[in-house]
DNA sequence: AAGAACGCCGACCGTAGTAGTCCGTTTTCG
DNA sequence: CGAAAACGGACTACTACGGTCGGCGTTCTT
């Protein structure tokens, strides 16, 4: 429970990753493929995480056969909290925040207003944690050929 | 995602009601299945739920027949991460805090220590969240004799 | 012009964990 | 003794997530 899923996991994993690459200049890109690799995750799966991060304008993708992901905005402006809601959607610790429909029927929903509040100071967190507090991966682990 | 289950949500409504109960006397204590009519809960999943409660130390229970249930300590001290903790098991973003296990072995933890401080925040904000700070249900919504 | 390498998208499946149910036991009170 | 309650375990059902597959569009290379 309050987990965060593993999507998530390997958007932040990977998104750390780019980060290391050199700076801004639109040559220095990295496949799914690549990144997964060095991530031991699934490749289809990763991609589909990019995919979603790439919507979001967190990274920028390349088409075409030299083509591959790279943040699309400094480590600093990329936050958790961006992260997650690409990934998954929106956070929200209880339905009821985002469809009030099912709620408000018959539910005596004293709950309401502190669980907002709460849903707000979690989002706060996770907008507080940037990529760039997260220390760099040690050493690039090369592209991996195992055993 | 980052979701409070449905059953803590019941444990929260549930010990509302119990907070709204007289003072501390013994005396005044109330059935699962009471709680669970007023809550539209199944009376089943409500029982399990209190037992979990009830095991954690947050209510108390009385058996036999004119048995039931009531707080154990007083509202201000019960926290929703006493509560969901009692009913989900431990708060953990990612589970390499919990089992160190499964995670050390081949991923590049640079995770580990933000994310545990972020665990650690997340948890005080649980801990802020007394059951005092939740408004009293409309109306004690009488035992419900539906219809 | 053709083909390869890549991103992109939608559909699909298996699993796990959650929600919910059922049944039996124990305890207490009338 | 019997009813009403808390307890506990086992079981089922569902849903959401993790993971897979296949096809398409784009871009570079030759």
């Amino acid at each position: 429970m309050l987990k965060i899923s593993r999507k998530a996991e390997y958007a932040l994993l990977a998104l750390r990753r780019l980060s290391s690459l050199p700076g801004e200049d639109p040559a220095a890109t990295c496949t799914a493929r690549e990144l997964a690799r060095g991530l031991a995750a699934p490749p289809e799966l990763l991609s589909k995480v990019l995919q979603s991060l790439a919507r979001a304008g967190i990274v920028r993708s390349e088409k075409g056969v030299r083509g591959g992901y790279a943040l699309a905005r400094p480590a600093g402006s990329i936050s958790l909290a961006d992260l997650v809601e690409a990934v998954d959607g929106p956070v929200a610790v209880v339905d009821c925040l985002q469809e009030p429909e099912g709620c408000d029927r018959r539910r005596d929903c004293c709950l309401q207003a502190p669980l907002e509040e709460l849903n707000r100071e979690l989002k706060g967190l996770l907008q507080g944690l940037t990529l760039d507090r997260f220390p760099a991966p040690q050493a690039q682990a090369p592209p991996a050929l195992e055993a």
